[in-house]
DNA sequence: CTGTTAGCGCATTCAA
DNA sequence: TTGAATGCGCTAACAG
C-alpha cells in the first residue's frame, strides 16, 4: 500500500509537496513537480488512508444516516418503498459530494452519540426521531444534524429538518372524504407510538371535521400493530357491518394497500363496501386495484434536500430555510365511494 | 473528547492498562485497577477513535456493501422490496456483530478497490456483479469478499457467494406453464445486460421447454428498459392480439406486478386474456389481484447468510460451503390460466 | 516553491 | 500486574 511518504520518495520530493498536489494546492507546487508527482500517484495507484485522515483532521467524511426503529422491524419498514426511495436518494447525493454513507438503525440515543464520536462523523441525518429524543441528541453531538420526518419537542432551539406538510395532508384527504359524504371514518396510524408524523396527519383530519362541526375525537384512531396477523384482525373488525365506519383513513399507502388486498380476499369490496385512503402516493397506490386515493409526497426529494442542507451546515454556508416542509397534494383515484344522498 | 491517555491519567494508571481493560484482557489487569478504570471510562463517557484504530490495526471494522447498478437507477431498483429486504437484513446482522455498514452503489470496479483500500474495509459484500468484473476485484482487493446474486466467470478460482437456484426457478415456472397448456411464452428480463441471474432463469425456461421438445430460442426474451414508459409500450405490444404469446414470464415480481396493473388499466384481463408470472414472491405478488403465480425466494436470508459467511472469512474460520445456492419454490396463485383443451 | 517536524489516539512490543 | 516507547499515515505550522 503506497503512502504519501512512499510516493514522495519515489518522486524525489517531500511529503508536503505530495499532499499539496493531492489537495489541489497548485499555488504551492510548480507545474513540473506537480506533474511528476501525479505520474507516481497514478503509477503506484495511491489511495489515501482514511484512518490517518480522521486522526489528523478529526473528520471522517462519513455521513451517518440513522433510522429510528425497532431493529427487528427492519424488514417490514424497509419493505416500504418510502424508506428505500429516501435511502437511495441520500446514497446518491452523499456519494456525489465525495462523502461516505454509513447506515445504522436503532432506537437508542446513546448509540447515536457514540457513533458520531467514534467515527468523527462529518454529519448526521436522523430519520423518525421521537420528539423528546431529538433535542437530547442535538445537545450531545458535535457534528451537524438534519432531521427527517421528525417533529421535535423544542420551541427555543433552532434545528434543521426536512419534513412534510403532514397536517395539511391529513386535512386534504379528510376534506375530500367529507365532500364524498363520509362522516364516520377511522384513522389508522403507522406507528404504535403515534408520535410525530402520524399525530400531525390525524390533527389535519380533526381540523377538516371541525370545519363541518363534527368532532373527530381521539378515539377514532387505531395504532396499527407491527404483526401482520394483528393488522389483519383490525382490518376485518373495522370493516364489519357492526362497525359504523364508511372509510378507513390510512397514514401510509403500504398499509392501505395491504388492507385493500386483504379485504378483497375476504370478499369485501373497495370502495363499494368500504372506502380506503392512503398516504404517500408511492408505487403501491398505483399498482393495486382500485388505485388508491392518497396524498402525494416526493420522498426522494426529502432525502436529497436533507443531504444538501447537511452539506451546507458542514461547509458552514448559510441556510435560508432551516425547517423545510415539503408540499402535499391530494391525488384522487378510485378507492373512495361517493356516498352522498 | 476523552482519550485513552486522558482516562489513564485520571485513573492514575498507564494507557496500556486502560487498553487492556477495554479489550477484556483481564488476565493482565488486577480486579481492583480494572474496576477503577471502568469507573473513569464510564464517568467520562469514553468512546474510541476509529481513526486511530484504523491506523494502528489496519482494519476499520467497516463492511462495505456495494450494489452494482447504474447510479441513476437507484430509486427504481431500491423501490423493489427485494433490495430493501436484503439491505435490512444485512444492516441488522452487521450491527449485531459489532461492525459498521457502509453502503455504496457503483458500476466501476476501480471504485470498489479504492474504497476497500482507503477504508481498510474489514470485508466486502458485492451485489449483482457482472461476470467478468468479479474476478478482477477479487484479485486486487485484500479484504475478504462475498458475492450476492453474481455468477462469476471463474472456473479455477474459489470465491464465496450466496445466490439462488435461479435456473431451477426458471425451470419450475416454465414447467408449470407448460402443464397449463402454454406453448408461446416470452421471457422478460430485469436487466438490459441480461447477465447472471436473468440468464440462468432463462436457461431454466429453455430446459423445461426442451423436455417437451419445444425450442424456446433466445429471441423469445425481452430485456426490459429502465424507462417506465418504454416498459409500458413493451407490455402493450406483447399482449396485443397480433402477438402469439399466451403468457408473460417475468424475472421479478416488481415488473410483473407493474405489467398486470398496466394491462388491467388498458382493459386487458389477467389471466383471462393473458397469463403473467413473477419471480421473488415478495409483497407485490400478494398485494395485487390476481395474486401472482411466482417463484419464492427468501431474500432476507440471502443477506444474512452473506454476512455470516463474511464474518467467518474475517475470523478465518472454516467455511463448509463457499457457494450457497438457496432453494426456490413454485408458488401457484391466480395469474396463470389453464388453457388446455 | 519546497522541506522538516510534531502530533493526532491507539495497539503493541518490550522491560520492569 | 503494570508502564514506557514506538509507529501506523496524514496534515499543518513553520522554516528555508
Amino acid at each position: 500500500m503506497p503512502t504519501i511518504k512512499f510516493i514522495a520518495k519515489k518522486a524525489g520530493v517531500s511529503p508536503t509537496t505530495v499532499t499539496n498536489v493531492l489537495h489541489g494546492n497548485y499555488a504551492r507546487v510548480s507545474k513540473a513537480t506537480r506533474e511528476k508527482v501525479e505520474t507516481y500517484l497514478k503509477k503506484y495507484n495511491y489511495a489515501p488512508n482514511m484512518g490517518a485522515m480522521i486522526l489528523a483532521q478529526n473528520d471522517s467524511r462519513i455521513i451517518g444516516v440513522i433510522m429510528f426503529m425497532e431493529p427487528r422491524w427492519n424488514e417490514t419498514v424497509l419493505e416500504d418503498p418510502f424508506s428505500s426511495a429516501i435511502l437511495g436518494a441520500m446514497e446518491e447525493e452523499i456519494r456525489a459530494m465525495g462523502y461516505f454513507f454509513m447506515l445504522h438503525t436503532t432506537t437508542d440515543k446513546e448509540e447515536v452519540v457514540r457513533l458520531a464520536k467514534t467515527w468523527k462523523l462529518a454529519g448526521l441525518i436522523l430519520v423518525w426521531v421521537p420528539r423528546n429524543i431529538g433535542p437530547i441528541i442535538l445537545d450531545s453531538v458535535e457534528s451537524p444534524v438534519v432531521f427527517i420526518d421528525s417533529h421535535l419537542a423544542t420551541k427555543d432551539k433552532t434545528y434543521h429538518s426536512v419534513g412534510l406538510k403532514d397536517e395539511e395532508g391529513g386535512y386534504l384527504i379528510s376534506r375530500y372524504l367529507l365532500e364524498m359524504g363520509h362522516r364516520k371514518v377511522i384513522f389508522l396510524a403507522n406507528d404504535t407510538l403515534f408520535s410525530g408524523t402520524d399525530l400531525h396527519r390525524f390533527r389535519g383530519c380533526q381540523k377538516a371535521f371541525k370545519e363541518r362541526n363534527i368532532d373527530l375525537d381521539l378515539d377514532e384512531k387505531i395504532l396499527l400493530s407491527k404483526e401482520k396477523s394483528e393488522r389483519y384482525k383490525t382490518y376485518s373488525k373495522l370493516s364489519s357491518k357492526e362497525m359504523p365506519y364508511t372509510a378507513l383513513v390510512f397514514s401510509s399507502d403500504y398499509y392501505a394497500a395491504e388492507a385493500v388486498s386483504y379485504l378483497q380476499d375476504c370478499g369485501i369490496r373497495v370502495p363499494e363496501d368500504i372506502s380506503v385512503t392512503g398516504f404517500d402516493d408511492n408505487i403501491f397506490s398505483r399498482m393495486i386495484h382500485p388505485h388508491l386515493t392518497t396524498i402525494h409526497q416526493n420522498s426522494s426529494d426529502k432525502g436529497r434536500i436533507a443531504v444538501s442542507m447537511l452539506m451546507k451546515l458542514i461547509k458552514k454556508q448559510e441556510i435560508e430555510q432551516p425547517n423545510v416542509q415539503l408540499d402535499v397534494e391530494l391525488v384522487i383515484r378510485d378507492s373512495v365511494k361517493d356516498i352522498n344522498n
